[in-house]
DNA sequence: ACATTTATGGATTGATCGATCCACAAATAC
DNA sequence: GTATTTGTGGATCGATCAATCCATAAATGT
């Protein structure tokens, strides 16, 4: 918050959540500044830069309040309180549903953001990647705990289950991208989750 | 083949090559003209729109030679001779041996070539939307063909099934390109067929 | 030999890229 | 009031983008 100076003529946030949407259709490389000033709400090219410093700074901003608001679809993968099962079936349903809805770009920005780089923007790749690695994890984990509350046999191989509800989380954001509908994906994801059950035996 | 005028001093086919490289590891639109036209050989410009007429024309031209040869891991999608369980299977296996080798970029150029798409690039992304329909499609028309051989169970949703392959196969490539090992990708895809089994019980 | 055809090297096009600079405007601090 | 701080409008930076042009080179056809 500035205590003095000239306050801005536009609201930060609404800019941010503006550069998200265009970062979210299109991904980061194609998006130009000049796409991004427009659709912020006309910014010149000095406040842009005062008030975000860089693209790829902006692109950081964008991915915190992703990850703050539609990326809270998987936050269920975070939270050891709920019961494995539940809490991995629940962030698959509400990423099919957030990523198949209308009121904004289909996909998943964290799966689809920064897919193609060229060499120099390879760490703006990377924010992604970590990000990903950490479902991955969150997934796992669950699994794990699951084992070892003794909800599988013992032959169960955790890591096999838990990549195979990575593997279709990610492939969610290329379904929704390609108009797959949810009603679909949401038939699909009861079908995988009949392999926990059968696990459990 | 020309009959008259000049050689080229270069392989086209082995150039096509070199740019299929290029656009699996970066994308469509990061990959610069310059980036192809010195990987392809140290072409010059004229020689380049000579023989490609022009990026989009020449993308078009890797992805079917990609179509043909890597992407050839999905063939038994297209096969109706094969057990439509085997087929599926051996799509995915196939598929994620591909996409974690070392020899070639990471994933699947159908999948990820050009996920990253302004506005005026829209027709390549949907050179590669129509791609993974086919393959949705080999999918379900599999499953179906098991229905119709009674192999499921009358009760059988065989869409949902086949979004679920379908999903699988999309999400492989986020993580082979993420690191994700063969060998996990491979334990996935035998719990994953549990499904086939369990609906034909 | 000469015309025709195709490919090449190299300069160049206009447009756009992300980013910076500067003079000025608008607020607070004292 | 004056100094200080911050934001804005607009011109501009060098670099790169995809693509074109032209003179010349190297093959075939007659």
């Amino acid at each position: 918050m500035p205590r003095t100076g000239r306050p801005r003529t536009f609201d930060r946030d609404a800019a941010i959540d503006a550069a998200m949407m265009l970062f979210w259709a299109q991904g980061y490389e194609p998006t130009s500044l000049s796409q991004l000033r427009s659709s912020m709400g006309g910014l010149s090219s000095a406040s842009f830069y005062a008030a975000f410093t860089s693209k790829e700074t902006l692109f950081q901003d964008v991915v915190d309040r992703y990850i703050g608001s539609y990326g809270q679809v998987t936050a269920s993968l975070k939270d050891d309180t709920l019961a494995p099962r539940n809490a991995i079936e629940t962030a698959l349903r509400k990423s099919a549903a957030m990523q198949t809805a209308q009121s904004h770009p289909s996909g998943c920005l964290i799966m689809l953001g920064a897919s193609n780089c060229s060499p120099e923007n390879r760490q703006v790749e990377a924010i992604l990647v970590q990000e990903r690695q950490r479902n991955r994890q969150g997934i796992e984990r669950h699994v794990e705990r699951a084992k070892t509350d003794g909800a599988f046999s013992p032959a169960t191989d955790t890591v096999a289950m838990a990549r195979m509800f990575s593997t279709f989380l990610s492939g969610i954001s290329v379904e929704a991208r390609d108009g797959v509908p949810l009603s679909q994906i949401d038939a699909a994801i009861t079908s995988l989750m009949r392999i926990w059950d059968q696990a459990a035996v």
